[in-house]
RNA sequence: GGUCCGUUCGUCUAGGGGUUAGGACGCAUCCCUUUCACGGAUGAAACACGGGUUCGAUUCCCGUACGGACUACCA
């Protein structure tokens, strides 16, 4: 029997989440809701130093945004809570002194000018890597060097000190991650990693041991970045006694910056030309807003499945994947090793073909919505006309109304470049006649008729309607290209056309 | 510098001892069309390098190069 699934995402509130934790997130996701097990959230608030006012509900409006639902969480919490660690607090120390106990960790009360000083003898002695370890630390002010009696004194009076890990010296430490395999490294390399601090907080390395191994974690996916440090999480697993339930380990290739140079950092932001945010984000300190994919025009769903194909692939051609077929596909086997690219290009793509795949009256709400904030107010059936016409040719919600709303705005201006190439007597004959004909039409005036019409009046004036139809255009929109135009016509009607036609004749005058 | 991880078209990737090395984005050309898009068709475009192993290596092994992560009382 093995044991139920539980995974853990487990965000550092320090600032807004990056799309790369978010696909952590995801896959983290993904795996839990594949394997019918539970996908937990867990705060990792550990550093009072870099706490950021905000950061915790951005993660939380960030997944809440694509549906990435925790099934336990600060907000919802189960039964291994709390989910925050500055509120497990308490618990960290015991486990601490478990350790020491058991000889697998010592006090240390070493300033950090003690420890600079370390650093710099070692440097000098040419040491290449001047580390708290098996051999530094017998030089070093600890409850391995100094006597028992003073280690009580100083712990008695109150001196700082933290705990720290006591790496064995010759040791050869192994794990088998899930997409790399077998990683070895050499205990001899590892440092005498910090466990407790002297604020009483645990560092990242403690708290998560613990806290994967209370919560019942069975696999740990995580970015790359922590792939040096698993050695000595599966060392704390054994002096703990834990073995046994050890997670597996899944390190994640990084996301990396499109010009290849480094992992995508939150730094990096609209620098770049492209978010790297899923909502936008207000730096308090600074008053700038980073942009997020969501206020870009990003729909959740689209998102999603981009980023579900940063670094896993199905292994067939299918590219468009709703959350529940993402969950029926997902596999870690099918992870990739390499750092990954990141490409704005295919994120649009993506939002292309989520976006026509939506119902036009859904679309037209932002029609309206948008309409309305540049003070025009139109009518849903006019927005979801708009929408029929020119869905196949945006690629966010806002160029519906930025883009085509010369459909309800007549233009006042008229695109210069085809103008002096379209615009010629033959337009103004064809224009003229047909405007005329426009002011005497009843009936029902639909594309068909549009159309017609229109040819009539080519026809009466012996000139071919191909020649003049993107004069016609220009005349009634202000620019050479977009949807059907009969289409657009008939949205107009007989009166506002042939307004639009005088208006455009009585401005635009024919290039010498 | 050290430790660890990685390397297939520009990008995301499939594949895997014998393939015309497949797909997608992007790009180009053509078709459709009243324009621009959409759609359809076609095309250019890749196994980092050097040694092994093998009848045969892009695939396995070892080096080299390159890229990346880590190297805090940050996560």
């Amino acid at each position: 029997m093995s044991r139920e699934v539980r995974v853990r995402f487990a965000p550092s509130p320090t600032g807004p989440l990056h799309i790369g934790g978010v696909r952590t997130a995801l896959y983290n996701y993904l795996f839990a809701k594949k394997n019918g097990g539970k996908f937990l959230l867990r705060i990792e608030d550990t550093d009072q130093t870099r706490f950021v006012p905000g950061a915790e509900d951005y993660i939380k409006d960030s997944l809440d945004w694509l549906g990435i639902t925790a099934d336990e969480s600060p907000w919802n919490p189960g039964e291994v809570g709390p989910y925050r660690q500055s509120e497990r607090k308490a618990d960290y120390m015991q486990y601490a002194l478990d350790l020491v106990e058991k000889g697998h960790a010592y006090y240390a009360f070493d300033t950090s000018e003690e420890l600079e000083a370390m650093r710099k003898r070692l440097t000098a002695a040419r040491v290449v890597q001047p580390q708290y370890n098996s051999i530094t630390r017998t030089q070093m002010k600890n409850s391995l060097t100094l006597s028992e009696e003073e280690v009580k004194e100083r712990l008695a009076s109150g001196d700082p000190y933290v705990i720290r890990v006591k790496i064995p010296r010759k040791e050869e430490v192994r794990l088998n991650d899930m997409i790399r395999g077998w990683v070895m490294v050499h205990s001899s390399t590892l440092d005498d990693k910090v466990l407790m601090k002297s604020d009483g907080m645990p560092t990242y390395h403690l708290a998560n041991i613990v806290d994967d191994h209370l919560m019942g974690i069975t696999h740990v996916i995580r970015g790359e970045e922590w792939l040096p440090s698993a050695p000595l999480h599966v060392l704390l697993y054994k002096f703990f006694g834990w073995e046994s339930t050890m997670p597996q380990f899944a390190h994640l290739p990084l996301l990396l910056k499109p010009d290849g140079n480094g992992k995508l950092s939150k730094r990096d932001g609209d620098k770049l030309g492209f978010p790297v945010f899923p909502l936008n984000w207000e730096n308090k300190a600074t008053g700038e807003t980073a942009a997020g994919f969501r206020e870009q025009g990003y729909l959740p769903d689209a998102f999603l499945n981009f980023l579900a194909f940063l670094g896993w692939n199905p292994g067939n051609d299918q590219e468009i994947f709703s959350k529940e077929e993402l969950v029926e596909a997902f596999s870690i086997e099918r992870i990739g090793k390499s750092g990954t690219k990141f490409d704005i290009a295919k994120a649009k793509w993506y939002n292309e073909q989520y976006l026509r795949s939506k119902p036009d009256s859904e679309l037209a709400e932002f029609v309206v919505a948008d309409a309305k904030s540049t003070g025009t107010e139109i009518s849903p059936e006019l927005a979801e006309n708009m929408v029929r016409l020119t869905k196949e040719r945006v690629t966010f919600p806002a160029e519906f109304w930025k883009d085509y709303q010369y459909i309800v705005i007549a233009p006042d201006t008229f695109d210069e470049q085809v103008a002096s190439k379209k615009w010629n007597e033959d337009a103004v004959k064809v224009l003229t006649h047909y405007a005329g004909v426009l002011d005497n039409f009843s009936g029902t005036f639909d594309a068909e008729t549009a159309k017609n019409l229109l040819g009539e009046s080519a026809e009466a004036e012996e000139i071919k309607s191909g020649k003049v139809m993107q004069a016609v255009r220009l005349a009634v929109t202000g620019v050479g290209g977009g949807p059907d135009l009969m289409e657009i016509f008939a949205i107009l009607g007989t009166a506002e056309l042939a307004k639009r036609i005088r208006f455009a004749l009585d401005t635009l005058s024919i290039a010498g």
